[in-house]
Order: C-alpha cells, then structure tokens, then sequence
DNA sequence: TCATTACTGGTAATGGTTTCCATTACAGAA
DNA sequence: TTCTGTAATGGAAACCATTACCAGTAATGA
C-alpha cells in the first residue's frame, strides 16, 4: 500500500458512519418541511435517541456543505434544514403557518437574475429567491 | 375639549422628534449601502454622537415598520438596513465585498411568484428575492 | 484484537438582538 | 413660560441560536 491510510486519514471526504449521523439524517428525511436544528434535535431526543444538539448541529451543517440539504432563512430569523427531493437548483414556496413546502423551479428567475447581474456589471451572482405564504388548508382553517 | 390630550397621548401614530431619531435617520440617509444596526451604532459614536445601541435598534424597526426603510439578511444571517430611494416594491443587487447596492425590478419575478402560489393554492404570499454577487470594481481590484 | 484518530456531546463562550426599567426630555395644556 | 403626562432613551442584563473547547468514545483499517 502506498499510502499510509492511518497517516493519510480517511480517503479524504469520506465521513464515517455513525448512529448519530444516521439519526440526523433519518430524523430530517421524516419531515416533508424545514426545521431548526433545535427542532430535530428535540424530536430525536423525545424518540429517545441520545444525540447531542452540537452534533445535530455539525451534520446538517456538514449535509448543507455536501449539497444534499437546503438552508434557508425564515423571515424571523431563524436558520432551517430541508432534506430536498430534487438535485438541482431549485426554491420554496412555504407556508408561514404549518410550514408545509412545496419545490419550485423558475427559469424565468434565473435567466432575470443573470440578465440583471450581467447589465449591472456583477459577476459571480447567487440569488436568494423564497416564497412564503398561507396554504390552501392553513388558510380554510383560518378563514 | 372633549378628548383629554394627556389620556388620549399623541395623535396616535406620529412619534416624536428627537435628537436620537434624527441622528439615525441621518446616518442612514448618508450611506448607500446596507449597514447593520451594530454599524450605524459606531458611526454615530464615531462622529461623537451620543446614541444608545437600543435606541439605533428601536429606530430602524420603526422606520421597517413604517416602510420608510428596507431590511434584508444577508448570507451569513446579518439583519441590515437601507434607506431605498423608490417607494414601490423592488429588490436589490448587493456586491458581497463592498455592499454596493442598486434597486432593481422585477415585474417577471412579481408574476412568477403570484403564478406559483396560486397553482399551489397559497394565499396572502410574500417573497424574498435578493441577489449577491461581485462589482465590476471590485471583481477588477481583486483580479 | 489493536491502534489510530474522527466523532461525540456537555459545557462554556459568542454575538447579535431584545427586554427591563429608572431617567430624561418632548410637546400640548394652562 | 411653566407644568405635566408620557413617550423616548440607554446601560445593563437577559435571550437564544449557534459555535468553540476538549476530554472521552467508538468506527475503521491493519
């Protein structure tokens, strides 16, 4: 073997698979809408699942930075996690009150997006596009 | 009289002027950037402005509140604040380096938005659509 | 099994924002 | 102008989500 694995460390960008990370990553993917990490975190320690929230808080972190969840900000602040049905880039129309999410695509937004960036003179853009709203049913039960 | 002024309070709704109110509307107006709270604060003491934080802080949600003002987060979850020049519902196009800020439109992206949350059957839809990316100016000084 | 070292998680620290509340000072009334 | 009620102020403390520390634990390759 030419490479020292204990020296080299793992195969570079390969995580190991722990309960913990097993437990995050399960606790999201039963969850159709956006949560905290405080929320998740709740959720697995009342199913008993010891995990510390510093840990819940480094894999949805290290899930974001591998592309394989969304973050984005609600409008109060605060910082949440969504597992995401579709690879490519995509937005959320959410509902304020039950928080129940819907996967949007908009070539038009992007194309706007870039048309602007581009007249403007700015280069390397990224947009921050979210639609929040009242649902059909949120908004019946509310009338 | 048949209102007592003193029990009635002021007119409702119009606040008083003071130092403090002025100083932070000012330094708002002397910026064309978004600048956070903790920033204006600064300035102010800077220049020898004697303004508490909670005061700034209390200021720029009164002027958010009363539209005078637009708020935005930006990607690393900082609260900032602008003083816009048009009234109307626009957006911005914010350089990441040195905060340049230009009012952009988007009647596409307004339509978009609407189209989308009628076919999910949202109601009362709100949207966040920023873009951040690099100036000509500094995307040349950082070449 | 063993050694290596990434992962874990309780606690403490951060840092932006808000709350408290005693003090100050606008602004209408007298 | 002076008086008064009360909104505005601001320092300190509280909040709270997130991050840093770091000693203990456990996944993995040999």
């Amino acid at each position: 073997m030419g490479i020292p694995a204990a020296a080299a460390g793992r195969p570079a960008g390969l995580p190991r698979v722990t309960r913990q990370g097993a437990a995050v990553r399960a606790a999201l993917a039963s969850r159709t809408e956006f949560v905290s990490a405080q929320e998740l975190h709740a959720q697995l320690r009342g199913k008993g699942v010891g995990v510390g929230l510093t840990t819940v808080y480094r894999h949805l972190q290290a899930l974001v930075d591998s592309k394989q969840v969304d973050v984005l900000q609600t409008p109060d602040g605060q910082t949440v996690y969504r597992l995401c049905a579709r690879e490519e880039h995509h937005h959320h129309l959410v509902c304020r009150h039950c928080g129940r999410t819907v996967e949007i695509e908009g070539r038009e937004v992007e194309r706007w997006t870039y048309r602007i960036a581009e007249a403007e003179g700015f280069v390397d853009v990224e947009h921050t596009v979210e639609v929040f709203g009242t649902c059909g049913e949120c908004a019946a039960r509310r009338s």
